[in-house]
DNA sequence: GTGGTCACG
DNA sequence: ACGTACGTGACCACT
């Protein structure tokens, strides 16, 4: 038999600290539980054990350990992240059929002593799995420990122990004994450390005999005097690194067995935790928890579906529907009836009816639709949508997940109608939940709207200059090529410039420049550091420049001329359910990183052109987050500033600086400017210094003065952090919420992140919900007035059109109001807008 | 898959 | 004593 026995307080410990803390949308924090199931799954496959027991810790003392919680009396009580993890993960491994094993008065280790003494007794095999060095004593010819180290685990058999320590694995108490362990409070023989010990045992053996003949060998004057202080020590430490082997536990080793998973139990608690990866690693579905359904059988009848092919017929008499569509394939359920078909018309026919329709995935509906000129109508529901809104934290928002997170019976039964027949309930409940908190209008005026905007805008592209991508791509390789040659002939021999390992030795090694040691994995060789650098040798320069050339040509000549399609234009696809304030994102390729900070990037842009006899109008806000600070904190002085057409840096300076703004310097507006854009995303000392380069006094008293003129500013990320706190969450002014579950947290550096998240969410979502409205808004009138002109593009804060020249004004036209009139708020929104035949022209 | 780096708002 | 501004996505090296 085989018997894998596991520390379970050490593995825990050991997931929490090396693995950055998790937590599921309600602030259950679950990185420990999710790293244990890591390191147990990997070692339960390695080694095949027929029985598991888990070991844990309860400290209750008896009198015969009275002495070792004396000693343990100071270490540090596990934090609240990592013991609200304790009794979850001894549940899990109950539903897994695993043994937890715990003894009043004994520790782990002593549990796991225990067990392995019984298989050495019994001729069993036990492999004992921990992260603490000490269980190495137990090590004997049936007993392997395997070591859980961050990186991998290692398998102590004793004769890889000897190799390590070169002595018998029981000895191990005694060089414990001698050099003591600070973290266990074993005060060990004072003066003697690992060295010395590990020697000592080596020649001796066990403390009793080194003590019987040390007086007479030739061990330093030295030694021998400390080992004569040390001698009661060193006995009463040989006692405390001792793990007990007779622990008062079940010894009928067939008791540990590993049991029959109760699956619906480890899929409720997992689906609770949001740890669907684990499930789908334990081969469990997240529906198995309706399997064996407790209360839900109450509310949860089968469901008879009645499948029929879809037809014209139908489609007419289709009041209120739930469908789902990948483009070949419709199937649409109304009550308990599906109908299915494959024939495209039917499926434009299904999509231009008024019947109600739910769905998940609207924005590929409508893209389907307008690649085929129909209009995809009376849209109600798009169900990812709804969960994005319910919670923007979430990793993915597919039927089944949303199903299991709010309760809505999966119908796994239905089989490959499991997702149609399950949306409909899942609709209900999340319509429900987005009522309740007040987010319907958010639902209906904006995200559902802007799921057709975005579909139009994929659909329609970015057309850009392959060929003037290619020479420039051509440059770039060239230019690539030189500097190559200048960092190979500074450095003496070729190296991969684009490692920063390899980088970091040839700079900081080789070259010896005086390196910032940052980065865990080595030197840090960012541009920041490199800027430091450029005086001390020239190669620092040709690195700079290597990095900048192979940066613009890989991410964006390379990808871009991968990506255009036959009539050179490019289909990015923007994300609405990715971003946790709100934004929208791009990928495949980004179009929403298109360098523009440098002279050399922004000439990307001139490679992003309108079509022949068209032109890009591009529209953008001005200061549009500052505005949107101005309006929710309500600062008169800030409103002023906005409201008078003030430059806000300029203005800020002279608040600041405390003089009229024709005094204020470039230097001072630069300063005033950074000072805002910390305001933005919750300031912090340290950072703004670091940014304008001052002392972190000077940056602390540039913020206090800034609180000082403007008081609600300061008022206002007071009362959002506070509220933050109390409930949880932040909402944007349209009701977008997103939780903070970091602010329950006890780590301080991850508290004061959640609180410049607190900060900045409300902020930066706003602006996103601005933007999101004046894009829904264009869109309408574009098509309304029946304007040749599309929507292509948007930046965050700005917005593109291409058209045919002779609706360049009008379209010009239209973005500035629609943008301006997005919303009327304290603060004017201004926006700059410019039409030209580039974008790199275009933004002005 | 993760970390380092760097492009954008 | 520690780490250090908000939000993204992509590429490369390396494990």
């Amino acid at each position: 038999m085989r018997l894998l026995a596991i520390d379970g307080n050490s593995i825990l410990n050991r997931a929490f600290y090396g693995i950055k803390l998790l937590s599921n949308k309600k602030g259950v924090f679950t990185n420990a539980i999710f790293g244990f199931m890591n390191i147990y799954l990997k070692n339960f496959g390695d080694v095949q054990p027929d029985s598991v027991a888990v070991a844990f810790d309860l400290r209750s003392p008896t009198f015969r350990h009275k002495a070792a919680d004396y000693y343990k009396a100071n270490r540090k009580g596990m934090p609240e992240e990592l013991a609200q993890q304790l009794p979850l993960i001894k549940e899990l491994l109950g539903h897994l059929g695993v043994t937890v094993l715990t003894c009043e008065g004994y520790e782990a280790d002593d549990i796991l002593g225990t067990l392995s003494r019984l298989c050495t007794e019994s001729g069993n095999q036990c492999f004992v799995l921990t992260g603490d060095r000490d269980s190495l004593q137990l090590i004997d010819s049936n007993v392997t420990v395997l070591l859980a180290t961050n990186k991998e685990t290692v398998h102590y058999t004793p004769q890889r122990f000897k190799e390590v320590y070169g002595f018998e694995p029981i000895r191990l108490i005694d060089l414990k004994a001698l050099m003591g362990d600070s973290s266990d409070n074993i005060p060990g023989v004072p003066g003697i450390g690992e060295k010395t010990a590990s020697a000592l045992i080596k020649e001796f053996g066990d403390i009793e005999n080194l003590y019987e003949k040390y007086a007479g060998s030739d061990l330093t004057k030295g030694v021998k005097s400390k080992l004569e202080k040390g001698e009661k020590s060193a006995r009463e430490s040989k006692w405390l690194a001792t793990i007990v082997r007779d622990v008062p536990i079940n010894t009928d080793l067939s008791a540990y067995a590993v049991g029959e998973p109760d699956n619906a139990a480890v899929s409720r608690l997992l689906t609770e935790l949001e740890m669907f990866k684990l499930l789908d690693k334990l081969n469990i579905s997240v529906s198995a928890a309706e399997e064996l359904p407790e209360r839900k059988i109450a509310e949860f009848t089968p469901m008879e579906l009645t499948v029929s092919p879809l037809t014209p017929e139908v489609i007419k008499n289709l009041k209120n529907a739930a469908y789902l569509c990948d483009g070949k394939q419709l199937s649409v359920m109304e009550g308990t009836d599906v109908y299915v078909t494959e024939d495209s018309e039917l499926i434009w026919q299904f999509m231009a009816s008024d019947c109600e329709k739910n769905t998940i995935d609207a924005k590929l509906h409508h893209r389907i639709a307008l690649d085929n000129g129909v209009h995809l109508n009376n849209l109600k529901s798009d169900a990812a949508i709804c969960g994005y809104l319910l919670n923007p934290s979430a990793s993915d928002y597919t039927v089944e997940k949303l199903c299991a997170e709010y309760g809505v019976h999966y119908r796994s039964e239905n089989g490959e109608f499991a997702g149609l027949a399950s949306l409909p309930d899942l609709t209900g409940v999340l319509m429900a939940e987005i009522e309740k908190e007040g987010m319907t209008e958010l639902l209906e005026k904006i995200e559902m709207p802007l799921t057709e905007v975005l579909a139009a805008m994929e659909r329609v592209g970015v057309q850009i200059s392959k060929k003037n991508v290619r020479i420039f791509g051509d440059y770039l390789s060239e230019s690539i090529e030189e500097y190559k040659g200048l960092v190979f002939a500074e450095a003496g021999h070729e190296f991969n410039i684009s490692s920063p390992k390899q980088l970091g030795t040839v700079l900081f090694e080789e070259l010896g420049l005086p390196a910032k040691k940052k980065t865990k994995s080595g030197y840090s060789t960012n541009a920041e550091v490199l800027e430091e650098l450029r005086n001390f040798a020239p190669i620092v320069d040709y690195v700079l420049k290597y990095r900048q050339f192979t940066k613009l040509h890989s991410t964006y000549v390379i990808p871009l001329l991968e990506k255009a399609d036959e009539g050179s234009r490019i289909h990015s696809s923007f994300r609405q359910t990715e971003t946790r304030t709100g934004r929208i994102s791009s990928t495949e390729p980004n179009l929403q990183n298109i360098p523009v900070r440098t002279e050399l990037g922004a000439e990307m842009r001139k490679f992003f052109v309108a079509d022949a006899g068209r032109v890009l109008v591009d529209a953008d806000y001005s200061q549009i987050e500052l505005r949107v600070m101005a309006h929710l904190c309500g600062d008169e002085n800030m409103i002023a500033a906005f409201t008078n057409g003030e430059d806000i840096h300029t203005s800020t300076a002279a608040k600041v600086f405390d003089m009229p703004p024709e005094m204020v310097t470039p230097e001072m507006r630069s300063a005033a400017k950074a000072v805002n854009f910390g305001i933005i995303y919750g300031i912090g000392a340290f950072s703004l210094a670091k940014d304008i380069g001052v002392s972190v006094a000077q940056a602390k008293k540039y913020i206090s003065d800034y609180f000082a003129k403007y008081p609600k500013v300061k008022e206002f990320m007071d009362k959002t952090v506070e509220d933050a706190a109390r409930t949880g969450y932040v909402r944007t002014m349209f009701g977008r919420k997103r939780y903070i579950p970091e602010l329950s947290s006890s780590n301080k550096v991850i508290q004061a992140a959640g609180r410049r998240i607190a900060m900045n969410t409300p902020v930066q979502g706003t602006a996103a919900d601005l933007i999101k409205i004046a894009m829904v808004n264009v869109y309408r009138r574009l098509r309304r007035e029946d304007i040749k002109s599309d929507l292509i593009l948007q930046v965050h804060d700005e917005l593109i059109i291409e058209t045919d020249e002779r609706f360049a004004e009008k379209c010009e036209q239209i973005l500035r109001e629609e943008m301006t009139n997005a919303c009327e708020l304290k603060v004017p929104l201004t926006v700059d807008v410019h039409t030209a035949g580039d974008w790199y022209t275009a933004k002005g």
